[in-house]
DNA sequence: GTATTTGTTGTTGC
DNA sequence: TGCAACAACAAATA
């Protein structure tokens, strides 16, 4: 489920809950590979009696700062959640880290119960010590919000990928932190560009609409999803304008809002797709046009 | 029983 | 070498 705005959403939840509180218990169960990467003895060592102090999200992940310069790092993977319980919690099948907190103080009672709940196990769990961010925290591309996502930019990695589909190129992490199967799908269908359309066949005027709505769609989608950020559970459904492809794309017999048409759906990229093919025009028509545009100048000599 | 899933990584082949 | 395609990971749900 979570892409950019809810995993910021996540984060807001766990960090309204227990900033500046201490770590009194840390739980956790060694299911599949989500531990894998972590040296649990030394992970609950130094988050026991460590105070969080700050917290970020970024592309899909999240970096949780506590004191003595340990970093949680999370990645919420295909089914991943993050919840705030009572301090008595009982870990579920599911719940493969649970980091108990308290108020400071002579008695440090305990108040709440972070829970790291993912039934898939795609998720991932890291830490660091040490006084700078970790590498693989530096290492994430810059946000699709941030000055370094220009059109010049999103041209030259379009260009490096020119033959997959456009579809797959804004999947990919490198080049557009955050974006998932849905906002992908989302992004396209506002800049009317179809999703299977080889990356390199966009013209300027398409690498500028699918730049503006990248950041759009980003922007709208952290607004609407993350800002609320407290207990109640994120819903798309409430938070999403009507008017957005994705309240239709899952409904029997949906129609594109823009269009009244019908929607198409279709694997592409090795993902479940959904457009609108009144507003988004084929390949085939797309290369017809580019071959035009191609041919125009030598009519002309 | 089958097919589906909002993510990423490693491998294979061009 | 760099890129593109795909299987694999695991479990719930329809």
């Amino acid at each position: 489920m979570p892409e950019l705005a809810e995993v910021e959403f996540f984060r807001k939840r766990w960090h309204l809950a227990a900033a500046g509180e201490r770590v009194v218990r840390v739980l956790t169960q060694d299911r599949g590979k989500l531990l894998r990467e972590l040296d649990v003895p030394a992970f609950r060592r130094a988050l026991l009696g460590a105070r969080l102090e700050s917290s970020e999200a970024r592309a899909k992940q999240m970096l949780f700062r506590f004191s003595g310069d340990v970093w949680l790092g999370l990645h919420l993977g295909m089914s991943g959640e993050l919840t705030v319980e009572n301090p008595g919690y009982v870990p579920g099948k599911h719940d493969h880290l649970v980091i108990v907190t308290g108020k400071p103080g002579r008695r440090m009672q305990a108040t709440h119960a972070l829970v790291f709940h993912d039934p898939r196990m795609f998720g991932r769990i890291r830490f660091h010590v040490g006084s700078e961010p970790p590498g693989w925290w530096t290492g994430i591309a810059p946000a699709v919000l941030s000055p370094a996502f220009t059109v010049p930019a999103i041209a030259a990695f379009l260009a490096r990928r020119r033959r997959a589909p456009i579809k797959a190129v804004l999947l990919m992490q490198e080049r557009f932190p955050g974006i998932g199967n849905w906002m992908a799908d989302e992004i396209l269908w506002h800049a009317a560009i179809h999703p299977a359309r080889p990356a390199g066949s966009l013209n300027p005027a398409e690498v500028r609409r699918l730049w503006r709505e990248c950041r759009q769609v980003s922007r709208a989608a952290l607004r609407v999803i993350a800002g609320r950020g407290d207990r109640i559970p994120p819903d798309l459904n409430v938070g999403i304008p009507r008017t957005w492809l994705f309240k239709h794309r899952w409904r029997p017999g949906g129609t594109c809002p823009k269009t009244g048409r019908p929607l198409a759906h279709a694997t592409i990229a090795g993902r479940t797709t959904c457009w609108s093919p009144a507003r988004q025009k084929s390949a085939a028509h797309a290369s017809r046009r580019l071959f035009q545009l191609a041919g125009r100048p030598s009519t002309r000599q």
